[in-house]
DNA sequence: CCCGGTTGTGCACACGTGTGAATAATGCAT
DNA sequence: ATGCATTATTCACACGTGTGCACAACCGGG
């Protein structure tokens, strides 16, 4: 084996290739005015060599690095971790290197942030994390453009990939009421972000509109434990249908009732997310679907063109959710 | 506002501070030669500019990013998504950053390790990843450092974190006999990993040593919808009790119990991971937990050690699992 | 023969940092 | 005053890459 080949710069592919160093740059670059030959010749004694550019150097030169700041909250919420992973998945489709840090706090948030500068990301992508004001303004003052994912923010110098979670909201409120409902609730997240209040007033406006109201409101953090402990106060509204902020609420909503003594008949339940969990037949839950998949397609493609032209304007996209219809809003048969 | 403070290099802080560049290099770094009072100037000089080293120069510089590459395969996992959480927050800790790939398919791996060699990553984690062997061979092409989490391959020049697997299952083995089962069954996944072998070693070793046998076994693929198709086959063995490789099949189990229209008497189950979902009053399932926040700190140990120096001997590391004993190994009272 | 145009290649610099070697400054004893 | 030791600072180079500009080679037309 060849035991000293320890470093293989663009220098010795230039040896091997009897030409000089820029050559080879250019040559491996594409540019069209290296002949054809001199081109194959370099190519071949890039290959022979296992020559692989040092991007470090490439990024210290160009002032763009390819890498690209994620800072997300909390994986332990599947719904976060999938949206990760599927950006990571695009992200490499573009050549494009994920740096991750968990904000999940102000402060580190701040501290992801600042770390991500110093490795001269080209973008920072900031996934569903509160805290935006604090990132707005760091990436602001580090001159980095910056792509929130779910999240929005006032300010208009941002781009924004966004569910359209007030079309969400209507879009439940309509399957309800044309599933037979007539007294309604909606099982609230403790956050106060404008994308979740989004979800409740689309749901209120349509309720309105065909002639209902809300009868009962109840919120709680985001935690099944939190969530099965007020879940009983909501029950004992006696609604007939109850629209969750979350897929998580959700179940516990239904280990709720599940435990309730007093053998009532289910309110029909809609969660959010459409997480994995919710396709299983113990639960069978209907759910929005935020179309996760284009959401990050989006993401990620908004990114891009930032790398590339540094000078896009901010853009501010929405997705449309839809609705997957399941057991927990089909009427009960007893 | 400072419209125009593009870019705060060294240079400009030894200008503010009337001072040459390398002083300044060497006060940041503490250097015992530069006197005391000039020293304070300079921090007193970058604090007012907001100087954050460019460490991608500093990375070409001294031959070493500061980055960890972390090739992971899915986060729909949740216990792949809890190790990378864990994972990154003890990175951060020590200043480490991590490029983030995912792996689900063996080139996808050789390629996400060729991309982190070309970021001249100072070290590679490779979490519970198979192709393992593919992984192994590049970083040793490419003279990085590389420590398995939760896999281990014949190698014994990298470094490995792993859970104890045989002792796991000998525990689960003696529990099971003290609540009084006499017959049993392994839920097998897919794969066919040294690891989940040896938990199903480890669990019939124990059991013939307590003058017991497997009276049946059955494998399934790591999802939730083919392992309910597969379970009635595992129940008609009618075994006392079942140990499964994951907690995902656990969970298909108990939900085939549900679904069986004999209304028999479900057997002791125990799964592995202890997964949130293990907790919840629904399941309520006895698992194995694998002590991941002391098996990530461990990583990152090890990983830190090597970027430190880099002619860190390979180790070779165990962690002890413990059993978290729920509803669903407690002795039926009907 | 000379000159302008075309084509292919090389020289030298820049990106921002860390660091060995050299230099200036200071004290101290001769 | 001068030589020597100690200390504080600066000079210049290296890391590996991309690229503007100069330059060589060649060719054809006057």
């Amino acid at each position: 084996m060849d035991r000293e080949k320890k470093k293989i710069r663009s220098f010795e592919v230039a040896e091997l290739a009897q030409i000089s160093r820029s050559t080879v740059s250019r040559a491996l670059a594409g540019d069209p005015r290296i002949s054809e030959d001199t081109r194959e010749r370099v190519l071949a004694a890039a290959a022979e060599l296992g020559y692989q550019p040092n991007l470090i150097a490439r990024g210290l030169k160009n002032q763009s690095t390819g890498i690209v700041g994620v800072v997300v909250t909390d994986l332990n919420n599947p719904y976060h971790a999938h949206a990760l992973q599927l950006l990571i998945e695009k992200l490499g489709a573009r050549r494009l290197a994920p740096l991750v840090f968990v904000g999940d706090t102000a402060e580190g948030a701040e501290s992801a942030i600042e770390r991500l500068m110093s490795y001269q990301v080209d973008a920072v992508i900031a996934l569903a994390a509160p805290f935006s004001s604090q990132i707005v303004r760091a990436c602001k003052a580090g001159r980095k453009p910056l792509v929130l994912m779910n999240r929005y923010d006032g300010d208009e110098t941002v781009n924004v990939i966004c569910g359209d979670s007030i079309s969400a909201g209507a879009m439940v409120a309509d399957h309800l009421v044309g599933q037979g409902a007539r007294t309604f609730a909606y099982f609230a997240g403790e956050d106060s972000t404008t994308i979740s209040l989004d979800r409740e007033t689309g749901f209120v406006k349509r309720l309105n509109e065909n002639g209902f109201a809300l009868s009962a409101r109840v919120s709680s953090r985001y935690s099944h434990a939190h969530a099965l402990k007020v879940a009983p106060e909501l029950l004992s509204s006696g609604a007939q249908a109850v629209f969750c902020a979350n897929d998580t609420l959700a179940f516990a909503l239904i280990d709720a009732v599940r435990q309730s003594p007093a053998a009532a008949v289910s309110p029909l339940i809609v969660g959010y997310d459409n997480s994995a969990l919710a396709s299983w037949p113990i639960y069978d839950l209907t759910s929005v679907d935020q179309n996760l998949e284009e959401m990050t397609s989006l993401t990620v493609e908004t990114a891009h063109a930032i790398v590339i032209a540094s000078d896009t304007p901010p853009k501010r996209h929405t997705i449309k959710p839809y609705l997957v219809e399941r057991g927990s809003t089909r009427i009960q048969s007893a």
